[in-house]
DNA sequence: GTCTATATAACGATAGAC
DNA sequence: GTCTATCGTTATATAGAC
């Protein structure tokens, strides 16, 4: 492994445990048993570095993504597969937890990741909760992009409730909810 | 007002704008034009500053949840009125964006000030949803600790979606979703 | 490409005058 | 109680050897 994915994947480490302004170049460094010339040789200084892991940690998310929402099963059956995907609720999203960071959100350049990332998710996940109003399996009355952004923010939120309250319980309290929700738009389960 | 109120104040909007480890005590002395002396008479350090600060956010938050769950109108107007309650989607909660910050999370002292008001938050909301499950307005099969926590979730991470895409509409297509739930469990509407 | 040495500023806390 | 001066440490970046 060259020096540089060494940084790009310690950087990835600590953005997901301490966050960016939590994380400072020589905990990096030394993650990644580099000396400072390496990380200023290939990248121009922590926000370089910040924005490399962080495209990183956004490939990751959406392959695993997709192996969740792709697939021949239902709709119902994707989107709760999507749910149902293992996280770590006390860690935090990779990309959730940076967008309550300041100084990315300062920083246009790697406040976009995050941006992308959930516009790709809620694209993925509207288009498959359409699909299944197409198919007559969600009521006709289903709101894709409305659903699409409370399955998200469940996810999200239950992510923030997980870390307050240092139980995974929280976490999956409220995505047994969003899981609920959406088995009640399913045609067939009678609203009940 | 004292020098202790206004670093109290201060810490307060700065750990709001600025998460804990984004603040610097030269931060908040700055804005509450006081010297480090007043700072370190009044409180140990950082930590316990910030501990006071989050105990005022705490009950601030706790007074305006109560003024829309308070009241006498049905359960689903109440819960709407949380819902509706104004908020900055941009700014983030006060509390839940620190549950995301790792050395809040580390210390348990701090940590416990969100728990707390994310524990209190979620029995109110249970209570006044199974207010409206023994008055016959919201479906028997009703799970008000399942809802609560959607209900929390989806405002949490509606903040996170609002920041991510810098814009506001984000947290309120989530809230929307969640308004939609919660108006989907009454009775009366016809789970139509 | 990778390393160590160094620089400047900020961080968080302490000392001690008033 | 409030202030300024100062301390030791760390953050981030640069310089320059190999």
């Amino acid at each position: 492994m060259s020096k540089k994915e060494a940084l790009t994947r310690a950087a990835a480490e600590l953005l997901w445990e301490r966050g960016y302004t939590g994380t400072s170049p020589a905990m990096i460094l030394e993650r990644a048993h580099a000396g400072q010339g390496s990380m200023y040789h290939h990248f121009s200084g922590k926000a370089e570095l910040a924005a490399a892991a962080m495209e990183h940690m956004s490939d990751q998310l959406r392959s695993r993504t997709e192996d969740a929402l792709a697939g021949e099963e239902s709709a119902v059956a994707r989107v709760h597969a999507f749910l149902d995907l293992e996280r770590d609720p006390l860690a935090g999203c990779r990309m959730g937890r940076l967008a309550q960071d300041y100084e990315i959100v300062a920083d246009d350049g790697l406040r976009v990741t995050t941006a992308d990332f959930f516009t790709w998710l809620g694209d993925r996940l509207s288009a498959v909760l359409a699909e299944g109003v197409r198919a007559g399996e969600f009521r006709p009355d289903t709101d894709p992009d409305v659903m699409a952004s409370l399955i998200m923010a469940t996810v999200q939120g239950g992510y923030v409730l997980a870390r307050a309250h240092q139980d995974p319980a929280a976490f999956r309290r409220a995505v047994a909810g969003a899981k609920q929700v959406v088995a009640s738009l399913v045609v067939s389960s009678g609203q009940g």
